[in-house]
DNA sequence: CTAATTTTTGACCTACGGGTACAAAATTTG
DNA sequence: CAAATTTTGTACCCGTAGGTCAAAAATTAG
């Protein structure tokens, strides 16, 4: 009952979602918002209640989208330390195209708002823990199949995946070009 | 000729950089700066000319402190992995201590304005440089000494921890506690 | 058709962001 | 001392951030 909604909240948490990405959380503004989503500044408030509200559900979205992708990536077939080339190497392709290289949203909240947004602290967490699990998985599983060393910490190395993932888009973001970001590939997958 | 300055512009740089590691640049405002700065807005605007141009000094403060005592704190005596894994735990230890955990302001810097900031991203590409080359000499002087294989990539390795310490300071910022940061450096240390 | 409910719009509001203008104050030079 | 120069503090400015509100519009129930 009542008058139907005549914008799509899923899209308009994406659209928003693109936004937060490419401006940060205190670079969007309420404008920025009314243009992305092309709905009067009452509905946006109406529907979702503040600005900060809205920044998390698109970092929820986010973290949903990101973590899939990589679960999906990481589980394509072939040897494992291929794997992981190649989707390090997709990270990073993709971090590096486009002019805004805007990099990883949930890298750029922690660094932007971590301190003060629990919320968002917490959802960046969540991206972390299920990232180290697929990575300390994968390495597992490279352990089955004779490619990684079986006296090696698997956990200690889902760690070190991780945390290299989340150093290259930092600096996807300020590389002038490719060259140390795939040095940083090169010598990770020789360490396992 | 003319009133002297009644501050040190020195110190005021140190101040303002404390201001902005903490907050951000977006996050930092005028008022913010004169507080902690415990001068006039005139006087603020008239001695930086503008938000923009400050932080660019206060970055380029933390740029000279940050890299001088990175290259220190490596240049102890001591075995190669020993003085790694003493420098990485001061990082952790150090980006963990203190309930605001503000993390490494170039991370920061580079997180929140790279894509429109290019003098604060160059500030920040400097000091990954430096990083690189101190990483770099220790990995080879590990190789001399024997403690690493001499067969491996000395500069893979060295973007390698350069890429590991800007993830730490990222996770810092989120992490719960500090064992994942510790898994993080006996996973690499134990790769090289 | 009316009442009830929900959404939409755009005007409106207050506070503050980032910065300028200017006169007063403090110094050096002659 | 006067003139020249530089710094300082306060008042002021415009635009926008972030949000609220009233009234109109669109729907369904009865």
């Amino acid at each position: 009952m009542g008058r139907p909604k005549q914008f799509d909240p899923d899209v308009a948490v994406e659209q928003a979602m693109e936004v937060f990405w490419r401006k940060g959380y205190a670079g969007t503004t309420p404008q920025d918002l009314v243009d992305a989503l092309g709905i009067g500044k009452g509905s946006l408030y109406h529907a979702f209640g503040s600005k900060h509200a809205l920044f998390e559900q698109a970092l929820r979205r986010y973290r949903d989208g990101q973590t899939r992708a990589l679960v999906e990536m990481l589980d394509e077939p072939g040897p494992v330390k291929a794997r992981l080339r190649r989707t390090l190497g997709l990270l990073v392709t993709e971090d590096l195209a486009g002019p805004d290289r805007r990099g990883c949203m949930a890298v750029n909240a922690a660094a932007e708002v971590a301190g003060v947004d629990e919320a968002a602290a917490g959802l960046v967490r969540q991206m972390l823990d299920v990232t180290e699990g697929a990575f300390r998985a994968l390495v597992e599983e490279g352990q089955r199949s004779g490619e990684i060393a079986a006296g090696r910490d698997a956990a200690a190395l889902g760690s070190l995946l991780t945390n290299t993932v989340v150093g290259m888009r930092i600096l996807a973001r300020v590389a002038d070009g490719p060259d140390r970001l795939h040095r940083v590939i090169d010598a990770v997958v020789d360490s396992l």
